[in-house]
DNA sequence: TCCCAGGGCTTGT
DNA sequence: ACAAGCCATGGG
């Protein structure tokens, strides 16, 4: 990998597989916008803006010391092409990799991408975006940058002072007293750091101990911020193009998590995540629609 | 087993 | 303009 710093920029020199609206509009992160070039947001307590160029990566502002960070978080590392090839075998999501070529699965903080995924949980895009928005600006530290201010994801610390009368006025609703349940179950010592060391399964279901996590919400969370392959977080969408493509229409859930992984394996996540992107921008496949009238 | 609980956006009238 | 539908999880 070639990386050249300069005027407070790092520039990944000829970057594949990747595509700003894909990453940040895949439904994996609620804090990047579209900007006048690129995509830029806040991780953690990072911000950036993030713009490919003439088949380079920039990344803005970046020096040689935060550089390590974003090259984790955008997941630089990871060979997309090879995972593409091996994934095409399948014809729809070889149709979906046509649509989303350029995503990746971010490497998000667990206790952020834990949060987020809880506020997920029965909502739409834009509005969780905007609850995050405000739990950051009410608890998280205010920050400069050259753009001007913003605020870092809070930390558990940070967030314990939030009340449930605070997250409700944040916007979250009924989430609400999940949300403080679960800061208070981190504060008090449940080890969000032993997740990424467990079998999936076991990993599986220690998150979902948590409140306010089930099986989709774990899924996330595993896939996002652990990387674990395998997760196949099952959506609605996900759930239609799954029962309808690969399965009969009255599968349970642990019907279709197996398939996943005897189909896709340690990729099953990705697999997913092409599938998630294609069917939310196309729709289920036509034939598949009157399939099911 | 089924039903219900914010609320903002999308889709249909 | 206005109403109905959508949505993961926990609890009754």
């Amino acid at each position: 990998m070639k990386v050249v710093f300069k005027n407070k920029e790092a520039i990944v020199i000829g970057q594949k597989d990747f595509e700003e609206q894909h990453i940040f509009e895949s439904g994996q992160v609620f804090r990047f916008l579209p900007a006048e070039k690129g995509y830029i947001g806040v991780a953690g307590d990072k911000r950036a803006n993030i713009y490919m160029q003439d088949g380079n990566l920039h990344i803005f502002p970046c020096d040689e010391s935060i550089f390590p960070f974003w090259r984790d978080y955008l997941d630089l590392d990871t060979d997309y092409t090879a995972i593409k090839d091996t994934l095409s075998f399948d014809d729809y999501v070889k149709e979906s990799i046509n649509y989303g070529s350029g995503l990746r699965i971010l490497k998000q903080d667990p206790f952020e991408t834990l949060i987020s995924f809880i506020i997920s949980a029965n909502n739409n895009v834009k509005r969780i975006m905007g609850i995050i928005d405000r739990i950051c600006t009410a608890f998280g530290e205010a920050k400069n940058d050259t753009f001007g201010t913003y605020y870092a994801f809070p930390t558990p610390a940070e967030l314990i002072k939030a009340s449930v009368q605070d997250f409700i006025e944040c916007g979250a609703g009924y989430r609400a007293p999940y949300l403080a349940q679960t800061v208070k179950s981190i504060n008090d010592g449940f080890d969000l750091e032993v997740i990424g060391e467990m079998e999936y399964s076991d990993a599986k279901k220690k998150i979902q101990q948590l409140h306010g996590v089930g099986p989709k919400v774990a899924d996330c969370i595993l896939l996002f911020a652990y990387g674990f392959g395998q997760a196949y977080p099952l959506d609605v969408w996900v759930k239609r193009v799954t029962r309808s493509i690969y399965l009969q229409d009255d599968c349970s859930l642990k019907e279709m998590s197996e398939f996943s992984y005897n189909k896709f394996g340690e990729y099953a996540g990705i697999a997913q995540q092409y599938m998630f992107f294609n069917v939310r921008k196309n729709g289920l496949p036509e034939t598949i629609e009157l399939d099911r009238k």
